[in-house]
DNA sequence: CGTAGTTTTGAGAGGCGTCAAGGAGCGTGG
DNA sequence: CCACGCTCCTTGACGCCTCTCAAAACTACG
């Protein structure tokens, strides 16, 4: 990411401490004070806000490479639950430490600003998603963007294996697991692809990408 | 927010530009190169994004002291339209004078990390009220945020002008227009408030706070 | 090998979208 | 000052998508 090697030992010094998460334990949890940001090394994490009377909305899913817990900054405590979903380690990078650092080196800086960034765009993705598809389409662009993330990190194009259950996939979605359930079904019977549990295979991308953006629309302009 | 004179002249720097942005004049649009973030000083604005076939969702409604134009720090494009909703101002920060400012002064790097982070909190509310509230708990919860960001700057925390459509107001809380208006008129017939095309009154906040969090739902615990 | 958790599938109900028509407010121009 | 047209809002009828409730099958794990 553009650092010098001098950049880099002072980059070190920051991230030398580790955590391991068990799958089902979290990382933090709503009210915890924030100290830290963390960077997911290995294994696969929830986040999730609850409403006072007892409802809860999955967030996002974060895999390897990808931050986690820049939701404490505004208040110095965490307003949402990290959960991990398999055994997982994360790299811990106190916050004090990384904006000290930032001041230093201005790519750092940059690179922090543009991480927060991000999480926005993406948020304002799923809003989109929220808001304005129906079920089948969530599902479609939800199963692209995961094996989309899953490809870039060296896995196959076509073949997944979802961390998250049914539930967790309809929470985050907006929609109820027996719908989950069903939309795959669906898309198994019109030959997309194949699921067995867990496992997904992605039989045709393009019908994929045909669901989530339907041509009838594109085609009055 | 806790400068020192010093500071604030060097801020001053920053926010020396203004702009003007006529009613249904853009800020920004999406695709555009990204510049600066904007705090809005009067008027009111949506930011809303779009998809290849043309749905779009607006993610958000800016009004006084509140930024605009996170999302472009990512990609060096802004990836929303910014659109005003009535005449207004807002100041410009371009935002590689604010990077190296806050590498001066760790209070506005802070400021300027928490803005972004609160961003992301509210992000996650609204996800949160697209994926688990219904219909009428979504607009209950609008018209809330809405007079609590009002009341803070000095306005009825009772009485309000709505600066947008009703389908604007569908699409942030991702529901039709038509049902919008039902449910207006819904809550009026229980007394709740009274509506008069942009005009609304709030004559029982807490009415509308149960709608939000439905007490059923506590009991069992 | 039993038990708990997860997933699938069905049937029925209801909330919200769609389509349509009418009405209110407001700026423009005669 | 009033008429006109435009945009926005309201309301009704109907249908569909998704939720709810329920039961059974499958998997994982102790």
């Amino acid at each position: 990411m553009g650092l010098s090697s001098n950049e880099m030992d002072k980059l070190d010094t920051v991230i030398s401490s580790r955590r391991r998460v068990k799958r089902g334990a979290s990382l933090f949890t709503n009210g915890e004070k924030f100290t830290s940001l963390y960077a997911v090394r290995s294994g696969f994490f929830k986040t999730c806000v609850t409403t006072a009377d007892g409802r809860d909305q999955v967030t996002g899913f974060q895999m390897t490479g990808e931050i986690i817990g820049m939701d404490g900054i505004v208040n110095d405590h965490h307003s949402c639950d990290a959960v991990a979903l398999e055994d997982a380690e994360v790299c811990v990078l106190p916050f004090d430490m990384l904006e000290q650092l930032s001041r230093e080196f201005s790519t750092l800086q940059h690179h922090v600003h543009k991480i927060m960034s991000r999480e926005i765009v993406r948020d304002h993705g799923v809003m989109l998603l929220l808001g304005s598809m129906r079920a089948e389409e969530r599902l479609a662009a939800f199963l692209l963007n995961l094996v989309q993330r899953l490809h870039a990190r060296g896995f196959s194009q076509s073949e997944l294996i979802l961390r998250m259950t049914r539930e967790e996939i309809g929470s985050y979605l907006g929609m109820k697991l027996e719908t989950v359930s069903r939309t795959f079904s669906k898309f198994m019977d019109e030959g997309i692809i194949d699921v067995k549990q867990r496992y997904v295979h992605i039989k045709d991308t393009s019908g994929l990408e045909r669901i989530v953006n339907p041509p009838s629309a594109e085609c009055g302009r």
